[in-house]
Formats: C-alpha cells, sequence, structure tokens
RNA sequence: GUCCCCAUCGUCUAGCCCGGUCCAGGACACCGGCCUUUCACGCCGGCGACAGGGGUUCAAAUCCCCUUGGGGACGCCA
C-alpha cells in the first residue's frame, strides 16, 4: 500500500494557536497511526506578514506537544524558483496568461458584479490577450471556463462544484512571488504529499487547486477537511476567546498530552472514550470517525481533562515538571524525595502544574503566610490550648509515622475535649497558611519534627499577639 | 449578495452510512448525597438534547425535501 504523506503547512504570521494545533495533530496522528510520514513547510509566501519570530513560536509549540516531523521544515522563500518554473509549464501549456489589470480595476470590478448579480469573480478581461510578462503584468490561471470539479472529501463527502463560480486566480503576484493556492499544489506535488487534512475553511479554495494539479497533469490527493474550532460565541476563534496560543497553556500549567488530549477529542471521537494516551491517540486515530459539524473549544473541558492526566502521571515525573512553577515562586527546588513526597499529596487536588506550585508553597518556605480569613477563623484564642497540647505531645515523639502522629492526635483530643475537626483546622492554618490543603498528617510527616513544631509555636505567638 | 458546509443535552460527543435493540448513551459544567480532619479525589443520584415543518415507511434521531439557524469562502492573505 501506498506510504501515506501527510503535511502541516502554518504560515508564519503570529503564535502556533489552539486551531493550528490541532490539524498539525491531525496530519501528524494520520501519518503515526499508518506508518506514513509527516513534514513541516512554512508557507511564507507573504513576504510582509511572515516572521522569524512565529517561525520559532510554531516550532516552539510543536516540539512542546510532542509533534515531530520526518521532513522540513521547508520553506516557501526557498522554493521561489520552483513556482517560477510551474507557471512557466502552465503558460505553455496555454493553462495561465499575463494579465494587466490594476488592483484598482479589480476593486472596481468586484464591486459592480457584486451588485449586479452576488458574484465576486475576474470577468477574464486579459483572458485570450496573450499579453507578454512586464513589471504590470501578474500571471493567472485559466481555469476551466464550463463542467464541474468534484471532489470527493474524506469527512464532508462528496461535494461537486460549478466550474462557473471558479475564476481565473492570480498565481503568480506582480513581483513574481507565487500565490497560496499555487503554491500549496507546487509544493504538495513535489513533496509527494498524498493526504491533506486541513480546516474546512479551505474547502472552496480546494477546487481551484484540484484544477491546478489536473493542468499539471498530477495525481490528486485525498482531502480531509475537518471542521472549525469555534470560540464560546460560536464565532471563529481570536483573542477575543481568551489564552489561545499552545505556548500560553504551558504556561497556565497544562500538560502536552492533556492539550492533545482535548484537542484531538474536539472533532474527533472514539466512541465513548474521553481519556487518550499519546500512544492510544496514534493507534486509534482515523479519517473516518473525524466530524462534521464545528465544534466550540470548552476550557473547562481541558481543565478537567487535565487533571485527569495529572493523575496518571507518575510522581517523579511531575516533580520534575513542577519545578519550573516554583522557580516562578521564588522557590529553587531540586528534584528529590522531599519534593516527591509533597507532590504525591497535591496531585489529586490540582488541575495544573501552576494550581500545584501555588499549593505546594508551604512545604519550601520559612515562614508561613496566613491567609487573612483562614487566620481569622482558625487561629482564634480558643485554638491555643489544643496547639499547645499538641506541641507538647509531639515534643516527645521520635518518630512521625501516620500511626503515631494518629496517636498524638487522639491524646490532644481527649486531653482538650475537642473534637478532630476542632483541632485539624488550626493546626491546617498554622502549618500552611490555608483551610483547604492536603491531610494534615501527610503534611507533619513530610515537614518534620522542627519545622512543624517551629510552625505551631509561630501560630501560638500569633493567637496570643492577636487577641 | 453568491457559492459551499453544518445542525443530538449549556458544551464536547455516541448513535445516523446498514430505519425498529434509543420514551436517545457517555463526558465536562451545574445541583444533591455518600466518604471525610479541610480541600480535592472517588462513588451514588439529579437536571438536561434528536432545530421546525412536510414527506417515505407498519416503524425515523437515523432516508428525502423545504424552512430556519449557525459557520466558512468569495484578496496581487494563508
Amino acid at each position: 500500500m501506498e506510504t501515506v504523506i501527510t503535511r502541516f503547512a502554518p504560515s508564519p504570521t503570529g503564535y502556533l494557536h489552539i486551531g493550528g494545533a490541532r490539524t498539525a495533530l491531525f496530519n501528524w496522528l494520520y501519518a503515526r497511526n499508518r506508518n506514513g510520514k509527516f513534514i513541516l513547510r512554512i508557507e511564507n509566501t507573504d513576504l510582509q506578514r511572515s516572521t522569524k519570530e512565529s517561525t520559532e513560536a510554531i516550532f516552539e509549540g510543536l516540539t512542546w506537544l510532542g509533534i515531530d516531523w520526518d521532513e522540513g521544515p521547508y520553506f516557501q522563500t526557498d522554493r521561489f524558483d520552483l513556482y517560477k518554473e510551474y507557471a512557466q509549464k502552465l503558460f505553455d501549456a496555454g493553462r495561465a496568461y499575463y494579465c494587466r489589470c490594476t488592483p484598482e480595476e479589480l476593486e472596481a470590478k468586484r464591486k459592480i458584479s457584486l451588485e449586479r448579480d452576488g458574484k465576486v469573480k475576474y470577468d477574464g478581461t486579459c483572458r485570450g490577450k496573450e499579453l507578454s510578462p512586464g513589471d504590470d503584468t501578474v500571471l493567472r490561471f485559466a481555469a476551466d471556463p464550463s463542467g464541474n470539479t468534484p471532489l470527493n472529501d474524506k469527512v464532508k463527502g462528496g461535494i461537486i462544484f460549478n466550474n462557473e463560480d471558479i475564476d481565473d486566480f492570480i498565481i503568480l503576484r506582480r513581483d513574481g512571488t507565487p500565490t497560496y493556492n499555487f503554491a500549496v499544489v507546487i509544493d504538495d506535488v513535489t513533496m509527494n504529499v498524498n493526504t491533506v487534512i486541513r480546516g474546512d475553511d479551505h474547502v472552496s479554495n480546494t477546487p481551484k487547486q484540484i484544477q491546478i494539479y489536473k493542468a499539471l497533469g498530477a495525481a490528486v490527493p485525498a482531502f480531509a477537511h475537518a471542521p472549525m474550532v469555534l470560540g464560546k460565541d460560536k464565532s471563529r476563534l481570536s483573542k477575543r476567546h481568551g489564552a489561545m496560543s499552545v505556548t500560553a497553556y504551558r504556561e497556565m500549567g497544562y500538560l502536552p498530552e492533556a492539550l492533545i488530549n482535548y484537542l484531538v477529542r474536539l472533532g474527533w471521537s472514539y466512541g465513548d472514550q474521553e481519556f487518550f494516551t499519546r500512544g492510544d491517540l496514534i493507534e486509534k486515530f482515523s479519517l473516518e470517525h473525524i466530524g462534521r459539524s464545528a465544534g466550540v473549544f470548552d476550557p473547562d473541558k481541558l481543565l478537567a481533562l487535565n487533571g485527569e492526566h495529572i493523575r496518571s502521571t507518575p510522581v517523579s515525573e511531575l516533580a520534575e515538571r513542577l519545578i519550573p512553577f516554583l522557580e516562578k515562586r521564588g522557590i529553587h527546588e531540586t528534584p528529590g524525595p522531599y519534593l516527591e513526597k509533597a507532590v504525591e499529596t497535591l496531585v489529586q487536588r490540582s488541575k495544573t502544574l501552576e494550581e500545584m506550585a501555588e499549593s505546594a508553597v508551604f512545604y519550601f518556605s520559612d515562614t508561613v503566610a496566613y491567609d487573612e480569613k483562614a487566620a481569622a477563623k482558625c487561629l482564634k484564642p480558643d485554638a491555643a490550648e489544643p496547639v499547645r497540647v499538641l506541641i507538647e505531645r509531639l515534643e516527645d515523639m521520635e518518630d512521625f509515622d501516620e500511626k503515631s502522629l494518629e496517636d498524638a492526635f487522639k491524646d490532644v483530643m481527649e486531653k482538650t475535649g475537642l473534637k478532630l475537626g476542632k483541632i485539624a483546622q488550626p493546626v491546617r492554618v498554622a502549618l500552611t497558611g490555608r483551610t483547604a490543603s492536603p491531610g494534615i498528617f501527610e503534611i507533619v510527616g513530610i515537614l518534620g519534627k522542627d519545622k512543624v513544631i517551629r510552625r505551631l509555636s509561630d501560630a501560638l505567638e500569633f493567637i496570643e499577639s492577636s487577641s
């Protein structure tokens, strides 16, 4: 069977966004699933808008997501000679002609025809004039004037375009650079791309491209147009909808595995399964299960999924990935048992690494910063007694294992006549500064005798001084 | 305006191709409850959809048509 060759061809005019990442993912996954080849190509024929920074950002985003490419990156700017060569072929074959209409004239024509019959199509003024190339000419493709161009889309099914709706579009600009609809085809032909997976905002370009393939006598690839990703208001995704760049999610503490899982699942399904590892995705991905309708990006679901991925990631690995987030808070921690134990207590309570780092601060700081409300609620005078008793009891202890801690707290309960809840909350605030935290025994065990007693004493002091 | 696509819970979706097993299943969110030293996790339960109208058929979420709604494309952008 023929080797599947797919590609991701972004234009470097901004960061890698959610929608682009999903397209990349679909192509990559399909290639991996079919044991094919995945190519990365940068479509930078628009010299004005393409930037080096955007190109770097795209590489960075893809790399973080774990999307690797087998070939490329290719840059269209390195291939201008090739486009000219193919343009010449079309010209020689009578399938392209020079046009001298100015942008202003075209604009006027568009306006008139739009008013007349609602159609916006080049009227073919220069077709048949046999103009020769010059500074003031563009090269246009001579499209089929009649008949139709069928597209057999892998996800949309069959679509038939009337050739009368397809105009003689420009393939080489006045400055000799190729336009998108022409360059993609030349690239895909010369790179042997046989499966084009892209957003369905490209469907209406497809018949134009198919005509180029045919005019060139090249094999038409399989097309799969995936539905769009929309924002909450069902309009096309944009900055208005919040964080849209892939790297923004990295910064917010999302795991690439989770983003991938979410993005792929948005528009593709595998029965009722929601959770997928990278391996699952590669194994199970198929074009047949890409949906036909557009989907709304739901940050809540992504967040929930991220929590799930965190819970299924080995603690040692999480610990390592957490370090940058601790650094951001001025905490310089190295991998090791202490970090890992701390992480272990936070896994179920964290939906992002960012959140985990925030909750982990008390494990690493010298003094505890009390949350105002927490202190007001729990570090009141009536908390002094149990805290004092606990300190005394703890001071006599050698081992801080769970069993002996439990006994210690029981003793405090007996001596003070208080329920565990009444004792645990003040202690929790004394140790962490907050009312919500991992289990008290866990924390005490990890922090160790010295830190625990110091923090309890600090709290006692706080209670006394503020009463 | 013209062309194209789409249409199941608020959202992502299963089911649709090969009509009956669907008074429509799962997930997120939301609301209850259980567990419990807090918060989570986990578990149990609830709320909640086949856009509307016509056909076809013994039978339609599933097939056909229309309407409506949404999206996309109409660039010397990609």
